[in-house]
DNA sequence: CGCATAATTGATTCAGCTCAAACCGAGTGG
DNA sequence: CCACTCGGTTTGAGCTGAATCAATTATGCG
């Protein structure tokens, strides 16, 4: 953690708002949302900063105030993208509360504000809140949901399919900004959805002839009906992963 | 649901003492657990089975007390195996609780015996009890590390590992029977690994010149040394998810 | 015994990877 | 203002692991 830390009265001053309205604390018995939310450490990451690193335990539980966090596999000089986090999302609540070694090591992709709870606060917090735990087991069922859309993905659509769904996607989560933008890198992007930079980059002639292109970074949605043709329709049953309150992509 | 259905009663009487020493319910006060497996229905499947299907929502928590259960996505004629679970694990819990629709079918590999609760009667416990909502909070955290780590073995083993270091896995977890038996048949081996039975009959012949082969369905490690070099080490720090009251495999 | 299902074997194809080279745009400094 | 890096991206050529399709051969199992 070599970004610029906040102390912890400071954080809860100025993150208590934000942070009353994560999922998290939905439903949780004020007083103790509070004493949680005033325990908490919040943390700046630049752009490819690494926030934890694979192989070591988690000892606080981190949800993403703002910015885009990658979840990979760091192998040597390859990386295997397997979520890509956004906002009020939370960092492997699992390997903070049980003591698992992370799989998985978590990079900022943007400008990204991580707010942190000692592990052991959570926990005492949840043998007294049901609704805490609640939420944390909604959460964590979703994050599992969304992975596991991941992995079936990759096994049945190919490369093309998988680009185009994914930035059609990307466009409908941002309705209002026209054209849709591109948050990350074609490398982060072509990580996260398993396969290389290059091959990217030569799908992506294939899915513009197919009625979507992406210029620079600008996603240009030219002919809805071909581009999900092309994809696929979704096979699975529509179900906006952010009412359990994850937002991963 | 097709199985013969035992009446509730009945299923408390028989399954009492089993139900009571699993996981799920470690810690949970003893009057609540109690009422829970009062609630219970068990079912018993036939090999090959389907236990639920893909796409429909789920009324039910159901965990698995005998058998070998298989997750995966129905597409057309082939399948995708998704994640493999024993004795002592829910099937998607998350699904049941959260009126997510599945993604996933689940088929009974071997005689299968099921135990199912109501999803209310589920969170209305839940509410009561932190140490419940704890414990399905760490299953599912333990599932979903599972199914990460099945995700990474995809992208970064080729074929013959993955065969290898699967059936090497398999045969660690029976260290009294030698040799280990692979109680599936090898269609289902190949789906749960992501490849074709013909990649996975061929695969098997390179394995067995690294030091296991498989016979009929007795594993025979030959050489450890050699089989585990050329699987690659594992590549995650070693934890065993039994503890957090996952057996997948 | 005989049929259906599972497993092997062979021939061929193909999606995506690797390696290598060219390209491009934004900073940087002379 | 321009030359010069230096990432990130694109393009090209060739390779390869695994899928597909098709044809046998084994293996239960009723």
């Amino acid at each position: 953690m070599t970004s610029t830390e906040h102390s912890a009265a400071d954080a809860a001053e100025n993150d208590f708002d934000e942070l009353r309205g994560f999922h998290l604390f939905e439903g949780v018995e004020a007083g103790l949302a509070d004493s949680l939310i005033a325990n908490c450490t919040s943390l700046w990451f630049k752009p490819g900063e690494l926030i934890f690193e694979q192989d070591n335990p988690l000892t606080r539980l981190m949800i993403i105030s703002r910015g885009l966090v990658d979840l990979s596999r760091i192998e040597g000089t390859r990386e295997f993208g397997v979520l890509l986090l956004a906002a009020h999302d939370l960092l492997l609540p699992g390997a903070a509360l049980f003591d698992e070694p992370c799989l998985l090591s978590a990079r900022a992709l943007t400008r990204t504000k991580i707010c942190g709870f000692p592990a052991d606060v959570i926990l005492g917090a949840m043998s007294q809140s049901a609704r805490l735990s609640f939420n944390l087991l909604s959460v964590t069922s979703g994050q599992w949901r969304m992975s596991v859309r991941n992995t079936l993905d990759a096994s049945t659509r190919t490369a093309a399919q998988r680009v185009g769904a994914f930035l059609l996607r990307l466009a409908d989560l941002q309705p209002h900004t026209s054209p849709a933008f591109l948050p990350i890198s074609k490398r982060h992007l072509s990580s996260r959805l398993g396969i290389t930079p290059e091959t990217l980059s030569r799908v992506l002639q294939n899915v513009a002839e197919h009625g979507l292109y992406l210029r620079g970074r600008m996603i240009f949605v030219r002919d809805r009906e071909q581009i999900e043709r092309f994809c696929g329709p979704d096979p699975y049953i529509a179900r906006d992963e952010r009412e359990l309150g994850v937002f991963a992509l």
